[in-house]
DNA sequence: CGTAAATTTGAATGGATTCAAACGTGGTGG
DNA sequence: CCACCACGTTTGAATCCATTCAAATTTACG
C-alpha cells in the first residue's frame, strides 16, 4: 500500500525538512518541470522505525537509498571477533546508502539509534533525476563529501589519543548537532563501538565527568548538558 | 614553463597509468572531440615529487585536484598536541583533493610518502569537461566512493584492537597494492600515526613479526615480503 | 669518516581491558 | 501492587598492553 507522494503533499508535516534534502532541493525544483518532479517523487516513501531497527544490512545489493530526517542511524561493521564497530553516525541531511549509486552492495549495515524518520529514494529515482537535472551530481557530491568529513572525524576525533579525549569530542559533536538538547543519545556500549573502547570504559569517563561537573544527566535518559568551555579543554588537552 | 599535454603525446612515458586515471579513460574520451580534449588537457601538468614533499596544506583553498600515477601521498591532519595523525593514504589511480570540487578548501595537508607522480588538474578543467562529458561525474563518484572506503579502512582495519592486528592489517594492505613488491613502504613513524599508535610500538611488532618470520626484510629498505597466510592469521585473531 | 636521523631495545609507568559483582530501572506476570 | 527478571550502567581489582623516557644501535648521507 503505497502512499502519495510525500514531498509534493503540502500538508505533510515533514516538509520542514526537505530543504535539506539532496533530491528536493531549491535548485533542483527550479529545473524540473512540476509533472516529472512529481511522477519521480511518487515513489519516495516516507519512513519512521523505531530505536535499533535495521535499515539494510552490509554486503546486501540495495536498489535505494536513505536520507535521514530525523534520528541517528549508525554504519557498522562487524570484526572478525563478532564485535561491531561503529564506522560512522548518519545525521539528518545525511544520506546512507550512498554505495548503490555505483551499483556497489552496502558496504556497512545500517541501524538506527533512535526513533529515525527517513526517506527512501529508490535508485531509479536518482538516476532519473540524474539525466533531467544535471544540478543533481553537485548536491551528491555535496553529500559524499559529507560522508568523507565524517569518516574523517571517526580516525581524527573519535579513534585517537586517551579515552577522556575521544568522549570529550564525542559530547561535544553530539551537543553540536541539537540545537534543543534532545535526540540524540548513545548507549555506553554503543559510544565504546564508536570510539574503539569497552563499554567500561566509556562508562567509567562520563561517570567521571558528571562527577566533575562537565556534563549534568538530563531528566531524559541518557541526555546531557555540556560545559562545551571545559570539554574542550579535555579534547584538546595534552 | 609549460610543457605540453603529457596525455596527447604518444611518447610520454606515463601513458600506461592513464587508463585509471578519472579525466581521461575510455569511457570520457569516447564522448568528446579529440581537440576539445587537447585542449582541455594541455593546461595538466605531470609531476614528479621527492619523498616526504608537501603538495597542499590543509585550509587553503586550491584551484586542482591531484591524481596520482606513483608511490603513496598521506593525507594528514595535526592533533593539538600538534602530532600528526595520517587519516589515510592516496595510492595510484586516487584522487587527492577532491574537496576542492564543492569549493571548499583542502581538508587535509597531503605529503608524499615516497617519490610521488601525480598530474595535477586544475579545477576550471574538471568542471569544463563536467559540462561536456557528463560521463565523467560516474566516474568522479565512483572516486570519491573509493576514498570513503579508504577512510573506512582507517577506522576499522587500522585504528581498531591491538597495535598487532593493526600491523597486520596495514602490511596486508601495503601488499596488496603492489603486486611485485616494491614501492610502497612506510616508516615507523608514519606507520604509528596511521594506526594510531606510537613509534616506538611500531618498531617492536614489526620486529617480532621478523623474529616470527611472518615478514622477511628485502633488500629494498623497509620493504617486506609478507607471510599473508599468517598474518591474516593474526588480523583475524581475537 | 663522522654526524644526523631512524630503528631497536630496555625498564618503569600509566591507562585500558578483562572478569566479576553490585546496582538501578523498566517491564511482565503472578 | 509487588516480586521478579532482563538489561544497561556503575564500580572494583587484577592483568595486560601501550606509552613514556632513556639509551644503544644501525643506517643514511655529506
Amino acid at each position: 500500500m503505497k502512499r502519495k507522494a510525500i514531498c509534493t503533499d503540502p500538508s505533510w508535516s515533514g516538509r520542514a525538512h526537505c530543504s535539506r534534502c539532496a533530491i528536493r532541493n531549491r535548485v533542483l525544483f527550479a529545473d524540473l518541470p512540476v509533472e516529472a518532479l512529481n511522477d519521480a517523487l511518487l515513489v519516495i516513501d516516507d519512513l519512521v522505525y523505531a530505536p535499533n531497527h535495521l535499515l539494510y544490512r552490509m554486503d546486501d545489493h540495495g536498489h535505494a537509498v536513505y536520507t535521514v530526517r530525523r534520528g541517528l542511524v549508525k554504519l557498522v561493521r562487524y570484526l572478525p571477533d563478532g564485535t561491531e564497530r561503529i564506522v560512522r553516525l548518519v545525521k539528518p541531511g545525511d544520506i546512507a546508502g550512498l554505495e548503490t549509486l555505483i551499483n556497489a552492495p552496502y558496504k556497512h549495515t545500517a541501524i538506527t539509534l533512535n526513533e529515525v524518520a527517513v526517506c527512501r529514494i529508490p535508485l531509479s529515482v536518482v538516476e532519473h533525476l540524474d539525466l533531467h537535472a544535471p544540478h543533481l551530481a553537485q548536491q551528491l557530491m555535496l553529500r559524499w563529501q559529507g560522508a568523507i568529513d565524517d569518516a574523517d572525524r571517526s580516525v581524527v576525533e573519535f579513534s585517537t589519543g586517551m579515552a577522556e579525549t575521544r568522549i570529550a569530542n564525542l559530547l561535544l559533536y553530539l551537543s553540536s548537532l541539537n540545537d534543543d538538547g534532545s535526540g540524540f543519545e548513545l548507549s555506553r556500549h554503543d559510544m565504546g563501538s564508536l570510539l574503539g573502547i569497552t563499554t567500561e570504559t566509556a562508562s567509567r569517563v562520563i561517570a567521571d565527568f558528571k562527577r566533575r561537573g562537565l556534563v549534568t544527566e538530563l531528566p531524559n535518559e541518557n541526555a546531557f548538558r555540556c560545559d562545551e568551555k571545559l570539554l574542550a579543554k579535555i579534547a584538546n588537552a595534552r
